[in-house]
DNA sequence: GCCCAGGGCTATG
DNA sequence: CATAGCCATGGG
């Protein structure tokens, strides 16, 4: 029943707890993972992962496990400050999320704390979802497009000024579309998720770098931007396209990598 | 009551 | 391009 899987350069634990995915929770050191119909349960002691409920070759590429990330973390350790970061949670991975649920939680994460992001999404599972459940636990898988009509149906999900946008996307996208962006080149692939409504620069990033393979994404929200001025720009204020700009150059094209790190190190630790 | 939270849209310099 | 006010909602 339970199976396991040796691996090395990894931290379930950080990778599932730095914000990047939203649909798990914790029971005594055992994690019950949900990601779109997929239910099932890990942990993890050294560098042996335990787990039920799920095949290896869907574990292996939904962590990245065949992801040489010494040698990514090597490339983005261009200076001192994501070196502390590297150091200290070294072993974190992008997870690489289903895109279609990828999008919608961050649809609904727009002023809204990491928290209250994970209590919209699971309601909205609850109102939305079907049923799924593995040995003792049951949960909601998360809804398809179709399966969201309108915002009346979406009421209990409190989702605010956001439910208009879970609802438009889900009249006019599916996940195969967005599965088709991964041919695109990473601005092409930006623009036209920004196409849709409530999808800016930040949601897009998100999507492209946590599902879609974009790695050189870097999303850039609040905390991140005052983050880079402090350290990077001298305390001053600074426009995004000047960020964008120095991101790209600095950390290159794993830069996905170097924004999960510095968001998860200046969460946890005040700069 | 006020402020803030993994933003985006719209109207303005 | 860069900024300001607004958009619902919940927690501190």
């Amino acid at each position: 029943m339970t199976a396991r899987l040796r691996i090395s350069t990894f931290s379930l634990k950080n990778s599932l707890e730095c914000g990047q995915f939203f649909r798990y929770t914790k029971v005594m050191g055992t994690y019950l993972v949900q990601s779109a119909n997929h239910l099932f349960s890990l942990w993890q002691e050294g560098d042996v992962l335990f787990y039920e409920g799920a095949e290896e070759d869907f574990l292996i590429r939904f962590f990245r496990l065949d992801e040489n990330l010494d040698s990514i973390l090597k490339e983005i350790d261009r200076d001192p400050f994501i070196h502390r970061a590297i150091q200290k949670y070294r072993g974190m991975r992008l997870i690489r999320q289903d895109p279609w649920e990828c999008l919608l939680s961050f649809l609904c994460s727009s002023a809204k704390s990491i928290p209250h992001i994970r209590c919209i999404i699971e309601s909205l599972c609850k109102s939305s979802g079907e049923k799924i459940s593995f040995g003792t636990y049951m949960g909601y898988g998360f809804p398809e497009p179709t399966c969201i009509e309108n915002e009346v149906q979406l009421e209990s999900v409190r989702a605010g000024f956001r439910a208009s946008y879970l609802v438009t996307a889900s009249q006019c996208i599916d996940r195969n579309r967005l599965l088709a962006l991964r041919d695109l080149p990473y601005r092409e692939a930006r623009q036209q998720l920004m196409g849709f409504r409530g999808v800016g620069k930040k949601v897009a990033d998100c999507t492209l770098l946590y599902s879609l393979d974009f790695l050189e994404a870097f999303p850039i929200d609040t905390r991140i931007k005052k983050g880079l001025e402090k350290v990077y720009f001298g305390g001053r204020r600074t426009g995004e396209k000047k960020m964008e700009e120095f991101v790209s150059n600095h950390f290159g094209p794993y830069a996905g990598y170097a924004q999960l790190y510095l968001f998860h190190y200046w969460r946890n630790h005040r700069f």
